[in-house]
DNA sequence: ACGATTCTACCTTCGTGTAGGTAGATTTCT
DNA sequence: AGAAATCTACCTACACGAAGGTAGAATCGT
């Protein structure tokens, strides 16, 4: 909440935010060190403390910052299409985008999943816009009747879970599995794959 | 590696694991407590010690059981099959069992899929075991031809991922969009779900 | 009695938060 | 314009709590 008035000090707030996201991504936040992320900046460890208060405080604007950017993306996506069907593929496929893009977001949500009680009192005080989201799609195509009914929460499990995986495990699964998540040619056929289940996971008709 | 001749002994063995697994879900390794794990027991601290030389080795094993009491539900929910297609849903049905009846595993595995290195040197040191299981069943589909060629981790990304979001995100949805992954009728309308992304993900030809 | 098991007490490390200082840029006042 | 006052953007140094590890004593069971 401190006005930062001048040019260099917005720019130094950045670099620390993106240098947090990477940090955190890797470790989490109890392991992250504001050490680490103070050296990744250039700068020593107290000044952190100018722009943001706390660790915590300097967490919550990493987390809100992702879901912020990947709603964004996602809308631009979003309104290009009509169909229900095809709003969904562009939601899916703008998260995809996004992770594939910056992929410590993607362990930070994939950390995010596994906590039992994150952020105490409202576990979706910043994701919750990207849920509304899906809601909001898959809804129209159960109105509509082009989708079965479904409740949206089992799209965002079913599908919505895979691009993470994609992302984080990139580099997991043993040297031998590895793959680049950025390589065009394999996120293509990975896209293809998330589109298929996405169609087979709304479609009305349950075919043979 | 000690040896642990009594019973008494064996039992408090076992106890801790089961309360360190407990422990280590709810918060990540760095964040959790050997205090909390020795209360959750009934015995001080230091006692730990005397099982686990030190906390990573106590997480290891956490890990080890996991992965080992996964793959062996698995294994039994596979032999019952001939076909790939039926091994294959029997692997995801065994893996979604698992996970449903032990939350607490799902959200251990949830955050080594966050980690950026897990087990320096061989980040499939335990996992390795669930990863051969699926690259089996595919490949015996791939090469009988009831499956189309697909890159096996791709199933693990695609459908493996969506049970562990089912388990972890059930009361982290929001109050709202809370249910219980237990309950028999959420856990099967969700199976079904599974059952037909998984046929969708590895059907051969490609309906109109 | 003797090993198995659990305890108390202490040490050490690590990382955050905080207090307070300073160089240099910017604005204010005359 | 130029000195005074103020602000920005960092810094060094330290206090403190939290947690893991360790040594060695006490107790339990057979």
């Amino acid at each position: 909440m401190k006005p930062i008035r001048h040019a260099r000090g917005e720019a130094t707030r950045q670099a620390i935010l993106e240098a947090a996201e990477t940090v955190f991504a890797e470790v989490g936040f109890t392991t992250a060190r504001l050490e680490d992320v103070a050296a990744a900046v250039g700068i020593r460890r107290p000044s952190i403390v100018y722009y943001f208060s706390n660790k915590q405080e300097l967490y919550d604007a990493v987390e809100e910052d992702i879901f912020a950017s990947m709603h964004r993306e996602a809308l631009g996506h979003i309104a290009l299409h009509d169909k229900p069907i095809d709003k969904l593929l562009a939601l899916l496929d703008g998260w995809l985008d996004f992770l594939v893009a910056r992929p410590t977001a993607a362990r930070i949500i994939q950390r995010l999943v596994a906590d039992v009680s994150p952020r105490r009192g409202d576990p979706t005080q910043f994701s919750n816009i990207l849920l509304r989201d899906v809601e909001i799609v898959v809804n129209e195509g159960v109105a509509v009747g082009d989708f079965r009914p479904l409740p949206p929460m089992h799209v965002v499990n079913a599908v919505g879970s895979s691009s993470l995986f994609y992302v984080c495990n990139s580099k997991q699964l043993g040297s031998n599995r590895s793959y680049d998540a950025a390589d065009p040619a394999e996120l293509e056929s990975f896209r293809e794959l998330l589109h298929l289940l996405t169609r087979a996971a709304v479609a009305p008709a349950t075919p043979g």
